[in-house]
DNA sequence: CTATTATTGATAATCATTATCAGTTTCCTA
DNA sequence: TAGGAAACTGATAATGATTATCAATAATAG
């Protein structure tokens, strides 16, 4: 929580009422992956005057100081979650029945990064998704 | 080659000029990631007259019957390549430098995937992204 | 307190994709 | 082989998410 406040900061970004308003919402709901839309309406229950444009600003400048983590999951829209430490080696899985996606922590990734270092890359960033029927939707199949 | 023609017949779907341009396109290409821009032009070329709906169309069809595989490297538009056998178990490596997108066979995930069903998710497919510099746009950073 | 600068919301613009629809082609069957 | 049902096409309009524009407002440094 501390670390966020640095970011801020460290990145002379004015802390409005909207930009707390909207950091608020995405603290609220730390581990889900909301959409730009979705981040609006639930900020706009705390501040009902706040633009769309606002939300998408303010989101993407988040992003940009590692804030917020940034993902497009296959459905043609950005989605934003909250970076926790060690946030790192998380994954992704998402159900193909019911939409709801969970995350998974692991580290078995290394092994691959050395294989693409060694070929002379390097690597930034990963990212892993799992597309699957979660234990509900599977049984309701 | 041939189970393309198979997955073709399999499915009842009728093999006009313009789908076998765009079949065309995808197998000069094979290995790249094009967008439905992209075919477009290239289709062009082959008959002049092809329009962009057609394309998105023709490419959908070809996705769903796994001829084709439609992704989204996190750009915001979809790109596609044609499905190899052995296809399954490739992953991407997205240079940040120039944007080229390489691939790699690996199959590590299954130690992965057994986690995640051994706690009842049915898992269906995956998809694995590295972020990294290649070794060209490193040395030029 | 005031000038500079960043931020805001409304709106229009953009971009990729999808839907619509009338005209055309293909295929099946009598 | 003709004729009709069904699939396919291209042009165009519509959609949905995101970005750009711009005048008005708010925050900050001096």
């Amino acid at each position: 929580m501390n670390s966020i406040k640095e970011k801020l900061k460290d990145s002379n970004y004015r802390i409005t009422g909207q930009r707390a308003a909207i950091l608020e919402v995405m603290m609220d709901n730390r581990g889900k992956h909301l959409s730009a839309e979705e981040v609006l309406y639930k900020a706009r229950e705390k501040m009902p005057n706040i633009g769309m444009a606002t939300v998408y600003r303010t989101l993407d400048k988040l992003a940009s100081i590692e804030v917020l983590y940034k993902t497009m999951f296959d459905e043609g829209r950005y989605r934003y979650e909250l970076c926790d430490e060690g946030m790192h080696q998380h994954h992704h899985i998402i159900c193909l029945g019911c939409g709801n996606i969970t995350e998974m922590e692991d580290d078995l990734l290394t092994i691959l990064e050395q294989k693409i270092e060694s070929k002379g890359y390097e690597i930034i960033d990963h990212d892993l998704k799992f597309y699957a029927y979660c234990p509900e939707c599977r049984y309701n199949k």
